[in-house]
Formats: C-alpha cells, sequence, structure tokens
DNA sequence: TTATACCTTTACGCTGCGTGAAGGTCAATG
DNA sequence: CATTGACCTTCACGCAGCGTAAAGGTATAA
C-alpha cells in the first residue's frame, strides 16, 4: 500500500505541512520522490510515523524522538525515565503556581497591593541579590554552585504564608534567644528551642538538612562580622551563644 | 534613584535583553533616554516591572500582563481565574502523561511493541476518524461540534489500560446481550445488566452522561442502519433489545 | 591614551508547525 | 480539448520570549 502525503495525514491525522516538516528535519523521509515530485509513503514509513506520534504524544521533543526512531538499536527506556522526571518536576511547579495563583485571588480579588505583594516579591528578590554580593563569592567556593543556586531558587518560590512563616520564626527565634541568652545556658530548655526553631527557619531556605551544614552555619555567625553583628546587635555574645545553643542541639540529635 | 538598564536589571533580576524587548512590546519604557541615548528607568518603571515580574511568575502570557499593567482600572481577578482554569487543565493533562510514560516505562522497558501500542494507538484514531466519516455531519448537526470534539479527545487520551477496559465491557455487553435475547424479557435481570454495563462503557466515551442522552443514544441503534446491522449480525431484533433494555433502565433510575 | 565596562541597534536562532503565495499535476467534466 | 477542482510542490513569514552575537558608540579610571 502506497500514499500520498494528504492520504498518510489523514490516515495518521496529522497534516501535511507536519509531514513535510518531518521530511525537512529528517525524521521522517517518505519511501520515494515519483516522477511528478511527489512524496510517496509506504508501510515503513507508516510504521515509523506511528511510533513518532505515539512518542510525542508522550510530549517528547522531535529531535529526542529522532535520537529514538532513526537509531533502532537505541533503548527509549532511560529517555523516557529521564522525561518522567521533568514531568513530575514540572507538576510541582505547577502545583506552585496554582497555589500562588489561588492565593493572589483570594486575597485581593487579583489585584496586587502595592503595600504587600510587591514589596513581597521585591524582598525575595532582593534578599538574593544582597547574599549574592555579601557573601556570593565565598559560599560559592565552599559549597559549589549547585547549592546556592538551589537555595535561591527556593527563597524565590517561596509563597507568600511562607514567607510570613519565615519571618515568623526568625522573631521567634531572636525573643526566645534573648531570653535564653540571659539564663547563660546554652543546654538550657530556651537555647534548644531556639536552635531547633532555628533548624526549621533553616529548612525553608535550604534544600536539604544536616547537622554538619547547620553546625558549620553556626560557627560562621561568629567568623563572620557580619552575622555577628546582626546577632549582637543587642546584645553582644549572643552570636556565640546561638552557635554553642547548635552546636550542643546538633550533637544531642 | 534612577536606574540603567543594568541596573535595573541586576535589581530585579532580569537580563538587560529583557527589558529591551519589554521596550519594544511597549510593555515598560525608560523614564527617560539621556543624551547618549542611554535607558533610564525611575522608581515607577521599578514598581511596573515587579508587577510585571509578579505576573509572569503565575505564568500569564505578556499580552496579557499588558492589558493589566496598562490599565490600571483592570480588575486583574477574571484574568487570573480564567488563568487558573488553564493550568488546572493543563496538570490534568500532565497526569495522564505520566501515567501513559510511566506505564510505557513498565510495560515495555520503553520500546513499544508493534502489535500493542502501535496497534492500539492506531485503532484509537481510526475508530475517531471512521466515526466521522460515517456519521460525523449528523452528529455533529445534532448535538454540536463541541461535543462532538470533547468525545473525540476523551477516545485519543484514553490509556491502553481504559481502552481495554473498554473492549472487556463491549464484549460482556455482547455475550450478556445475546443471552437476555434469548430470554425475550427487556427487564430481566441479564438484560438491566447489560444496559448498566452499556452504561459504563458509554462513560468511557463521553464527556458527561445523561439519561436522555442514552436512550437517545438507545433509539439511535434502532434507527440507524447502521448500528442496527452491528448488533443484530447474530441475532436480528438484538438492537431492538437493547434499545428496550436501556430504555427501561434510564426510566427506572 | 587606552583599557574596560558600559550602552546602543540590528538581526538570526530556537520549537513545531499554521498559513498563505505562487505555481505544477491529475482526473473528471462541459 | 480546455477547463475546473483537488491534489501536489517549494518558498517563506509568523507565533513567544527572549539568548546570543555583531558592530559600533560612550563613560570612567588608570
Amino acid at each position: 500500500m502506497e500514499y500520498t502525503i494528504q492520504k498518510l495525514g489523514q490516515l495518521a491525522g496529522v497534516s501535511t505541512r507536519t509531514l513535510r516538516y518531518y521530511d525537512e528535519i529528517d525524521i521522517l523521509k517518505p519511501a520515494r520522490i515519483n516522477s511528478s515530485g511527489y512524496r510517496i509513503y509506504g508501510e515503513a514509513e507508516v510504521d515509523r510515523l506511528q511510533q513518532i506520534l505515539f512518542y510525542k504524544e508522550l510530549d517528547l521533543p522531535l529531535h529526542q524522538i529522532k535520537v529514538i526512531v532513526t537509531s533502532q538499536s537505541f533503548s527509549p527506556a532511560e529517555a523516557l525515565r529521564e522525561h518522567r522526571e521533568k514531568l513530575l518536576n514540572k507538576r510541582e511547579q505547577l502545583d506552585r503556581l496554582i497555589l500562588n495563583v489561588e492565593q493572589t485571588i483570594a486575597a485581593n480579588e487579583g489585584r496586587i497591593t502595592m503595600k504587600d505583594q510587591e514589596k513581597f516579591e521585591g524582598f525575595k528578590k532582593q534578599m538574593v541579590d544582597e547574599n549574592e554580593q555579601k557573601f556570593g563569592k565565598e559560599i560559592r567556593e565552599k559549597y559549589g554552585d549547585q547549592v546556592i543556586d538551589q537555595s535561591n531558587k527556593k527563597v524565590l518560590s517561596l509563597t507568600q504564608s511562607e514567607h510570613d512563616h519565615a519571618t515568623k520564626l526568625a522573631e521567634e527565634i531572636h525573643t526566645l534567644l534573648a531570653e535564653a541568652f540571659k539564663t547563660g545556658d546554652p543546654a538550657g530548655d530556651s537555647a534548644q528551642k531556639a536552635a531547633e526553631l532555628h533548624k526549621e527557619w533553616l529548612m525553608l531556605y535550604w534544600h536539604e538538612y544536616s547537622k554538619e551544614a547547620h553546625a558549620n552555619l553556626a560557627q560562621m555567625y561568629v567568623d563572620d562580622e557580619r552575622f555577628t553583628a546582626y546577632y549582637d546587635k543587642e546584645q553582644p555574645g549572643t552570636a556565640a551563644f546561638l552557635r554553642d545553643a547548635i552546636h550542643i542541639y546538633t550533637d544531642s540529635k
């Protein structure tokens, strides 16, 4: 059985333009060209087109489909698994997006309040930027680009309620820490509670938690004067106290 | 505070190319152009850019964002709600896709078995095409384009297991119907069971079920010789019998 | 003065076709 | 036999949202 371009198109449910395009990008060539220059397709081409359409339904890009169908020895399993990962990521992202859209609708009938949403968005970006400027190079050297990029991405993808949560946590930590500092005991209840909240706070920004990283960060609070200044603002010695509390906390777990 | 293009880009986390593009499509114009032809942005532009980026995070297309930010009176709520619908559809589609990919991986280590998958895909398309050719015009006139397009889309998006299910159902219906026909009683147990299975089968292809539509279809089985031929193939009178059974079934519900 | 880091416009590239335009071919019809 | 209509062909632009040169002007510090 032989098919002209339109016949094949009808059979498979694709346009003639699509078939010409597939010819152009060498993913499906006609079996032969007749004396008038018409494209003639045979059974083999029908089979191949069906393969192509099958993978296309799985939303694979054509250049990948090309690899799969042109090298018959190639195993599509790995490509599909990889593709599956991408789809899962896409869905996660989509879920976040939907949540954000819904929150926006609910909050303001869709209108951004300059005082809130905008500041919020601006704030997140500013935060990432500031962090980059302040600590970018050294932290990137220490932890590698990937870790930092992931963290930045996580910050930017925080929803407003998550961000509010982080802010509240930071306040609680501050209060608790001031209280604990008075007792002078980094192993005490309030100090340990502060360390735990600090871990919770961290997990909003880091994509994975480890005791070691947490302990390291605590040490950095003392080593780096920019951090020290932040924590010692009201009570000198608070940064060191927090470090001790965190170290006791991470050791005890 | 005034910003050059790069400053603004850094502040907001977008490329200079993006800002030039936004200028080009009239979505964000600089406050002024200085004597050297440089774009100079002010606070108002920062605000506007933040709005734009906010909506962009919600994945709205730029032309829609343009409408929202250029007409300050316009309420974004409806646009967002509409957008939300699209996102939800997208997620549904994505879920189907993931399921299909996973099934494919599980079934064959990703390789298509020509005898199964291909036939399957081909079959679905053939089915839709055949239906279009046979009944397209009259059914479209009767039920409207939308209903038919939706139904066709649903058929094409069936997963293999759903399709297998449909096939099994069709077989069961046939067997049951032949059995019931012998009793001659369309209100009997087996005939009513057949009608119920027929409803279940239908719901795989129709995007919504109604008793009226089901009853109408049953009548069509008798009125239209193409259907009648199909059901009466082994036992003349089966189509009418099925119609009666379905009518009793839909009336009793 | 020169290096370097900015800035400008212009324009092609990417994906997967849809949609003409301009022009041949084939089969049936007046 | 010429015309009609339904095919076919090859360009080639358009779509979204920029990335990425290329080619050249400008600001600033060494």
